[in-house]
DNA sequence: CTGTTAGCGCATTCAT
DNA sequence: ATGAATGCGCTAACAG
């Protein structure tokens, strides 16, 4: 294997001038550089990235936590990522937890040993309280809390939740019913935090996990006195699921004129409508909450409440170079607003959320309005 | 931060010896190991992985070459590649093309600059016959041919398009259409090896790129005098082009009464039969070809000639591990298998398909046979 | 069995 | 503007 000695020895120069051209750090004199050049060329030089990365203490790796690859969401959060990543010059390690059959903890640990710069953790995993803050390295959190001042970034759920009640309010919904995650994670992620459930705010920042939606779709319902129901779906991982659920539904209630649902959700209950008879939106609405490409699978083109995979994915990866020691932020950013150099501070950020038109819902003049927010 | 010789001094002895306790490689006496193993708790100590890449010249990290995470193809793909390559120590590198809009050729210096121990290449990219021989560094190809020696492995399309052809033959199709990936791809696969396209036989090693699924398809179905027709997608990492094949399928051929097609674009199909009033499996008959969950979203269960991703997962990543120097394959494999050790030496490698009934296609007594294969 | 030592290949002070 | 020297943290011969 042919190392920057050989090419120093080369061209009759020393190391640390080959290091320069091919780094682009220092001033080398063209004339220098050409000829370091010429003899990387004829010696068919590769820098070996395992020495550089020991050298500067970094691997340009980021761990993207998910439960798994294969469903949509994640998918396609974890494409957005992999590119916000990749701006940023940094790399995309694929951990997800379920595909694996394995513990967030291996995936830390590999952080803590410097596999990794840092981690983006979108999974669900319960521990201790200080757990993550003890971890002392570069940590993001997608959606969740993990405690003290690890930055979390999310959709802006309890928004997106409105939207969507809101326009079944609109559109004269009487029975609605809400297809969502284990409830489990909404007690955990309050409970641990020592919150009560009915609390969205944590430590005077804004709270954005699901528990929000839900919350919000409810209150707002319920303030127009409209009939509602929720149904748990119990693991992400397990695609089929879905497709229970949406038969569940509409066993259970039979009356039942709205839903909402994760998109892969909705998608079976419009199947699930249109077998039954039931026209969409005429007899039945849905709103697919989320926005992937499979609320088009349906058959009808679903109307969602849909996250900013893109908006979440700079945030996210904004966040994390900001807490990468010795990196900075490419791009528009902080740099050029000015005195916003270390405006957004607060450890969460919330990413506003959608409505996307579809045929699965009524469109009354007053829902017009919903759209422009 | 607490490095080995750190260790050592607390513990009262040499690197060395803590770098075997920590490796549990050679002997060490379970006085001394219990001396280490105290003082590297009691000083929190975490080696630093970055420090052993370098000394062993190993990453870790294998890179997976696709398109685009977001199609559930490679999504399903991607999640057994990561359990195989997780079973052998190994991380996964996400490296897809069109969600970064890059080019091939940046992961593959990441491979040369040893940023990657290996890549398992899945995506379509056209270069000189010699290009991929020339890296020499661990690669293994997906449903591709890269060159000389370079092992590849793939379904066996042969065999799962004679499977679809001969379902339709024995259930009386009359009219079939085919949608299927690009020609070109087809085209450069067969071209840069200087291959007539009627070929299926490369350097006398199985061929299996989807051209063979193709070609078997197609002579069974003309051998019984079946019309035939294929349509072409454009681009596989644009999904809405799935569904404006299946809408173009119907409207260029309206007599059709079988299609056999990408999963994704079957399940359009399905949902466009329906909508034009025709009947599944009555008046037309589906065969999704993949069979990743998404045939499952169609409203009915698709039948399907489904790859199994397990075994392509882990012939893949067997295959991966015996070009890396110094690795050793874990588990299942060559070892135990008498006489089996050199035995499968052939660059390419095929994973038999099968046949995953569903309500798309009749099931005639004929038919029967064949989910026995 | 354990300690000593010499790299792994590059970055990066410092003098010059 | 360049070069010589030192260190990154660990591994692996080799010697004892």
């Amino acid at each position: 294997m042919v190392g920057m000695r050989d090419v120093a020895r080369e061209a009759g120069v020393s190391t640390s001038t080959v290091s320069l051209v091919v780094n682009g750090n220092g001033y080398v004199s063209p004339a220098m550089a050409e000829r370091v050049q010429a003899a990387m060329d004829r010696l068919n030089y590769v820098p070996n990235e395992l020495a550089r990365n020991l050298s500067r203490n970094r691997t340009n790796l980021v761990g993207v936590i998910i439960p798994t690859i294969r469903h949509p969401f994640f998918a396609t959060l974890t494409a957005s990522l992999q590119r916000a990543l990749y701006e940023q010059g940094l790399r995309t390690a694929l951990c997800s937890t379920a595909d694996v059959d394995q513990d967030v903890s291996q995936y830390v640990d590999m952080l803590r040993r410097r596999a990794m710069d840092g981690i983006i953790m979108g999974a669900h995993a319960v521990y201790p309280a200080d757990y993550w803050s003890s971890i002392d390295r570069p940590i993001v959190a997608f959606d969740r809390f993990l405690g003290g001042s690890i930055p979390s970034v999310g959709s802006d759920h309890s928004q997106g939740g409105r939207l969507a009640a809101e326009l079944f309010v609109r559109t004269g919904a009487r029975r609605v019913v809400e297809i969502g995650g284990p409830r489990t994670h909404y007690q955990t992620a309050a409970g641990l935090n020592s919150e009560p459930l009915g609390s969205i705010t944590i430590a005077g920042q804004p709270t954005f996990p699901p528990i929000r939606y839900h919350l919000a779709f409810e209150r707002t319902l319920l303030a127009k006195r409209i009939r509602y129901e929720y149904m748990e779906i119990e693991s992400v991982a397990r695609m089929e699921e879905f497709k229970d659920a949406a038969h569940l539904a509409f066993e259970r209630h039979p009356d039942l004129d709205a839903i909402v649902a994760p998109d892969l959700a909705a998608a079976f209950c419009a199947q699930e409508a249109l077998r039954r008879g039931r026209s969409i939106p005429g007899d039945v609405q849905i709103i697919a909450y989320d926005g992937t490409y499979v609320s088009d699978l349906a058959g009808v083109r679903l109307t969602s409440v849909l996250q900013d995979f893109d908006g979440l994915a700079n945030a996210l990866v904004r966040r994390l170079v900001q807490v990468i020691p010795g990196k900075a932020y490419q791009g528009a950013g902080a740099a050029d607003q000015p005195g916003a150099g270390e405006g957004d501070q607060a450890v969460s950020e919330l990413i506003s959320m959608s409505l996307k038109p579809g045929e699965s819902t009524r469109w009354t003049g007053s829902v017009q309005e919903l759209l422009s927010r």
